[in-house]
DNA sequence: TATATAGTGTTTTTT
DNA sequence: ACACTATATA
């Protein structure tokens, strides 16, 4: 048993603990994913569980990535058995198996949230429903909260409720009709569906029962009802459920996850045991005691303290500058001196915020001092415009009766086909209840469509047709090829012509070589699996510890991972917490537990940072500071000069450039950015004795520069 | 039917 | 400030 080897007298409880039910409270870098891996090879090799009877369920891709990697490392290939993965891709692969039970088709796709708004606002305006009085996203939202708490439409208190309550039924049966007529699922879905499935169908409830003698589950803290539940009924059989979570990272409240769930495991699973793990190896003792002293101030947790047998380190920096400016330049200056003086290399550094809105400022300064960095989420690869066109192509050949799909790409490229002809279509189409695509059969009996406009929907019918042949014979990536070609929208791209153009282009080309590395390592390399590979990962997934950058990410995204050194900027009142939690005592208490998880990543060295004054969202306004601040014990915490000239003193600032005359460049003209690469000159202007140049970096954009400041020569 | 303009709402979002 | 959406107009 050599990898009981080095773990804790808790850790190794937690690992040979494997009969009833277990709760682990995982504080912050105390090892956490080591003691599940090495739990379930305990089970394989010492308690002679076969592997395919453990089910293992993780809230990303990436950590049911990792901790198979973990696992494979550990007990070899078998590692593969075991049935791991996400609360959602676990009940995928059910549905899939038990689709017969369901009311859906194999081929079910899975919604994302711009598809369910979509939908949303088709029940609205069926319903005749102001928009701007009910918002959609609102209705979306209570709705998937109805869903979380496994409420069918049927159950939805529609006569006893208010007003708003009314409306939401009323929206919500037409909204899961439609679903369920375009044979998809919202992410929601998966979830209920499988556990309705199984209170109805006991049999199949018996079969995973019988299938699972072991389950566990990860980031237990975050798991909603319906989850809660699916985790219950699987456990009930055996008993064997363990939990591994911490009520102090909880963060997920407003999408549903209920910190009850782990607050009252005990209650819910009698006789279960705990196991505490404090020891935390991941921080130096004052970022720790910095971390301890702010969550400390929550009262809805269990008691726990972490510590560590590291050094204590250096203290944790606060800085305040005079504006959203000044704070980005003592990050970007204190980088580079922690660079050049200490050996840290730019992958070592994380900034992290509250909202996207604050990454722009700090961008700017990074490219004008140029410092390398990357935005770790943001703008998502998959929810690019030209990424979501192709795959409604792929998903309308997987599956032609999927209207929404059908809707999105009839007219993508213009082909003359518009709102009031896909109306007729629509009104059709519901009248003999089948399919957009189904009614394009049918296109002589349809009043009122001008030979125009049959004749473009014949052409467009001929597509998909020969698209559907040629899905049976060509390779994934010679299908999306096709798609592209034929369609004619590589086509339209390069007309356009614009750098706008280009990027999408190079998105598409990238999507390509997803499909490719997609085929070679897939082992059912089908359409409709890449369609659900596709629809379940995210991009925090392909985050690249490798790249030698700065990263900036939200301190959501940041949950589960670790840097040597972090920033945390915009540490105000109204920003952080956010103002829109300071009403309900709860909200702040989730808002605390965010500063714990974003203080908790650092390793090394821990800065704090805030503006006295800041324009966001077109307003300048002063800000206190955060009152987590304040909540730091003194002992940890140093403040740095508070104006900007301190820093310069122990920092000189980049030598000044030779001042750039005005002819200096020109349109046309090639140069190299530290940052960005080679791009060429596409408008100067002068602004203010120095040049204002807009260079067009390829597959980077065009980004604005001043001449003078930027780190750019010309080649 | 495609484009220009006005209006709107701006936390976080593992899936 | 800005990006996205709904509506008016050519």
């Amino acid at each position: 048993m050599d990898y009981l080897q080095g773990l804790n007298p808790n850790q190794k409880l937690a690992v040979t603990t494997t009969e009833g039910p277990l709760l682990v409270i995982a504080g912050a870098g105390s090892g956490k994913t080591r003691v599940l891996t090495t739990r379930i090879a305990y089970l394989i090799r010492e308690r002679q569980v076969p592997p395919y009877r453990i089910a293992a369920v993780t809230f990303t891709n990436k950590a049911a990535q990792e901790m198979r990697e973990r696992l494979h490392a550990l007990i070899g290939p078998s590692a593969e058995q075991v049935a791991m993965g996400t609360f959602h891709s676990l009940c995928v692969r059910i549905l899939r198996s038990e689709v017969a039970y369901s009311a859906y088709q194999p081929n079910f796709q899975i919604f994302d949230q711009t598809e369910q708004l979509a939908l949303i606002r088709e029940v609205c305006r069926e319903l005749n429903l102001d928009p701007k009085r009910i918002p959609p996203k609102a209705l979306l939202a209570s709705i998937s909260k109805a869903k979380d708490e496994l409420i069918t439409p049927e159950e939805y208190p529609a006569a006893g409720g208010d007003f708003w309550e009314q409306t939401v039924a009323k929206v919500y049966g037409k909204y899961q009709q439609k679903l369920v007529q375009n044979n998809a699922l919202d992410f929601d879905d998966l979830i209920m569906v499988v556990v309705r499935m199984f209170q109805q169908h006991p049999q199949i409830k018996n079969k995973y029962q019988e299938r699972f003698e072991h389950i566990l589950v990860d980031e237990y803290q975050d798991t909603n009802r319906a989850q809660y539940e699916l985790v219950h009924i699987l456990a009930q059989r055996t008993g064997n459920i363990c939990v591994v979570g911490d009520e102090d990272q909880s963060i997920y409240a407003f999408r549903g996850a209920d910190i009850r769930n782990i607050l009252e495991f005990e209650k819910d699973f009698p006789g279960a045991q705990v196991v505490k793990l404090e020891e935390n190896y991941r921080s130096t003792q004052n970022i720790l005691g910095a971390a301890n002293s702010v969550i400390s101030n929550n009262t809805e947790r269990k008691a726990k303290q972490l510590w560590t047998k590291r050094d204590p380190g250096e203290k944790a920096v606060f800085y305040q500058g005079d504006n959203e400016r000044g704070e980005a330049r003592f990050v970007a200056d204190t980088i580079r001196r922690l660079q050049k003086e200490r050996g840290w290399s730019y992958r070592d550094f994380t900034i992290l915020y509250r909202t996207h809105a604050l990454s722009r400022v700090l961008e700017e300064e990074f490219m004008r001092s140029g410092v390398p960095y990357r935005i770790v989420a943001g703008l998502r690869f998959y929810e690019r415009k030209e990424i979501k066109d192709l795959l409604a192509y792929l998903r309308l050949i997987n599956n032609p009766h999927s209207d929404l799909s059908f809707v999105r790409v009839v007219n993508t490229p213009k082909r003359g086909i518009g709102a009031s002809t896909i109306a007729r279509l629509s009104a059709y189409a519901q009248e003999f209840g089948i399919s957009l695509f189904e009614a394009l059969s049918y296109l002589d009996g349809i009043d009122g469509l001008s030979p125009r406009f049959v004749k473009a929907l014949r052409g467009f019918k001929n597509l998909i047709d020969s698209l559907c042949e040629q899905s049976g014979e060509l390779d994934l990536t010679e299908l999306v090829q096709a798609v592209l070609e034929q369609s004619g929208y590589l086509a339209e791209l390069q007309a356009e012509g614009d750098e706008e153009a280009q990027i999408r282009m190079e998105n598409l080309q990238e999507f390509l070589s997803l499909t490719k590395q997609f085929e070679t390592e897939g082992s059912a390399a089908d359409l409709g699996a890449l369609l659900e590979y596709v629809a379940l990962i995210s991009d925090v997934d392909t985050y690249d510890a490798e790249a030698n950058a700065v990263s900036m990410m939200t301190v959501h995204a940041s949950k589960g991972l670790e840097f040597p050194v972090v920033f945390i900027v915009g540490l105000e009142e109204g920003i952080f917490p956010h103002a829109r939690s300071t009403f309900e005592e709860g909200q702040v208490e989730e808002e605390r537990r965010l500063m714990y998880v974003a203080m908790t990543r650092a390793q090394e060295r821990l800065f704090l940072t805030c503006a006295q004054q800041r324009t966001l969202y077109g307003a300048t306004r002063p800000n206190a500071v955060s009152s987590f601040v304040r909540e730091i014990d003194g002992q940890y915490l140093e403040e740095q000069g508070s104006s900007f000239m301190s820093v310069q003193r122990i920092l000189p600032p980049t030598a000044p450039k030779p001042g750039v005359s005005p002819d200096a460049y020109q349109v046309g003209d090639k140069v190299e950015h530290k940052v960005w690469g080679r791009g060429m000159v596409v408008s100067v202007s002068d602004s203010g004795g120095d040049l204002l140049l807009s260079i067009a970096f390829p597959g980077k954009g065009i980004k604005k520069v001043m001449a003078h400041l930027a780190p750019i020569t010309k080649v």
